[in-house]
DNA sequence: TGCGACCCATTAAGAGAGCTTATGCATAAT
DNA sequence: ATTATGCATAAGCTCTCTTAATGGGTCGCA
């Protein structure tokens, strides 16, 4: 197929030269010299293979090949930076975030509303699939996973650490008289006591590890669906304290001890180095950055 | 105004990559490495600020912004390569001949029709100022002028030598018994005997150069009214013999003698050294060398 | 599984396109 | 005449782009 095309910096000075029937001005909006344009339409002229312009004493008037050419060349650049320009803008129109299931069930979902009602022109996409996205395969703008910060190309801005801790619903706590200290949890009914955290916190409380041996394992796999039994009050949760400062503000969980465990994990917002700037990143980051201060002050 | 314009050279190969939906495949389309493609691309997509590609195993899959578009960026560049095509082969369409007068009445017009027969894609357009053609100033493609062939910047090519000497009517040349030597040619009617080429002709011949003297000046500052003139019997005319092949073959006109004044001047066809290989000027130039040929050794 | 084929990314180095500066020339305006 | 304007041209340089070589990842085949 391979039309063969123009050279297509020669059509650009062309194009100008051509509507402002002028070398001089052509170089201005180009912000180039007069020489380069001088150059660029000779190049093209000869390509061509018949003049474009008739040099007059102190004008340039195109030849009848030129005026036909013109119109053409014109809408075509119209066309093109149309396309540029509503892609480049467009790219600030939809937001793509892949997020781990925890981080979207626990806090993206009762917080999204805010960045909506803050940015109406960016749709947002929620891609909760559990894998490691990778940027350059899929078409994803952020993602919010959770590790350590240190992912090779990407920009990492850390949300909150993954700080545990043991919650119940108050209820539960008054059926033993009250949780005083961390070996009052034993009384109780574990949920999920093969996860690790709960091994780690109750090292870090001096409670010997053994106690945890021999118990049921009622992992469910998400702490969504612990704190769901927690507040029923089926039994303890251990839980990212993050995730459940409004259940505790409503009274529905009761955090006893302020003891956190902390496997130096945490929950980040990532995205390409390059796209730092992106106008949808940078909304969305200015967001979500914004809204953890507030958290966290306000939990 | 100044509408920012993408870089082109990168619109280029984004549109035949996304048509081939393959790095490979666009560079060879464009002859370049596929390094190149992947470059180009590379930068185009930080200009966007958005990827237009995902990179996926053995293939590249367009982003939504990509198709987006892709389309505009094809039809963009189809106008452009029409115009520029209709530019290049329509510049053999039309060919605009700027000539002197004498060579476009006496030459040109009686054989311009066989150069039209050949080439009946070719517009032709005469102009027959009389002023020296200015190339660059003006919309012509080539011209026929007399002179001694050295234009800086102009290839010229000679058609013919303006060689000069007297021709008359048969009927007139008998009416005084016969035209035997250049002095019998006094006993009659001299056609603009104020002309230099007639003191340089009877020099030639070694008549003296009084005999002219007192006579009218009968000017009528065209060999063709002079031609006429002779043709119908009114006088001898000094003529340029390559215009006049017709009229002697066909018994118009005789030419005495086989004597030719020259001044060193010619008919050449001329254009712009660089518009060489334009087709319709290369169309021209061979035409009428090839006819001039034919002429010359006719006549 | 392991190997080869295919495709894209990346890097460094080199070539060359195209820009700028400076100057010249022609014409129109003053 | 003199000045101002606009384009052409030459030389030199910069920086974009290309090439070449290499690496990584995946698919297909045995």
């Amino acid at each position: 197929m391979a039309l063969q095309l123009p050279p297509l910096t020669a059509i650009r000075v062309f194009e100008a030269a051509a509507r402002h029937a002028s070398f001089t001005k052509a170089a201005e909006e180009l912000g180039m010299t007069q020489a380069a344009v001088s150059y660029q339409i000779k190049l093209l002229e000869e390509r061509v293979g018949t003049p474009l312009f008739l040099r007059r004493p102190r004008q340039v008037v195109l030849t009848e090949t030129g005026r036909r050419m013109a119109p053409s060349v014109s809408e075509a650049f119209a066309l093109l930076s149309e396309a540029y320009a509503s892609a480049r803008s467009g790219s600030a129109g939809t937001l793509c975030i892949s997020t781990v299931l925890t981080f979207a069930s626990n806090w993206l979902a009762r917080h999204i509303g805010s960045f909506q009602m803050r940015h109406p022109g960016i749709a947002v996409r929620l891609d909760t699939s559990s894998h490691l996205v990778d940027f350059s395969r899929e078409e994803v703008d952020v993602g919010i996973r959770s590790g350590d910060g240190k992912w090779p190309g990407l920009a990492a801005h850390l949300l909150f650490r993954a700080q545990y801790t043991p919650m119940l619903s108050p209820k539960l706590a008054d059926s033993i008289g009250g949780v005083k200290e961390p070996a009052d949890l034993l009384k109780l009914n574990i949920l999920d006591p093969g996860d690790f955290w709960w091994t780690r916190w109750f090292a870090l409380a001096n409670v010997p590890p053994e106690s945890l041996e021999g118990r049921p394992d009622t992992s469910m796999g998400s702490q969504a669906y612990e704190a769901a039994a927690a507040i029923a009050g089926q039994g303890v949760a251990i839980l990212t304290r993050a995730f459940f400062t409004n259940e505790i503000a409503e009274g529905r969980l009761i955090q006893p001890f302020d003891l956190f465990g902390d496997d130096g994990q945490g929950y980040w917002l990532v995205y390409p180095e390059s796209r730092r700037n992106a106008p949808n990143i940078r909304a969305f980051r200015e967001w979500i950055l914004a809204e953890m201060e507030q958290t966290s002050a306000g939990g």
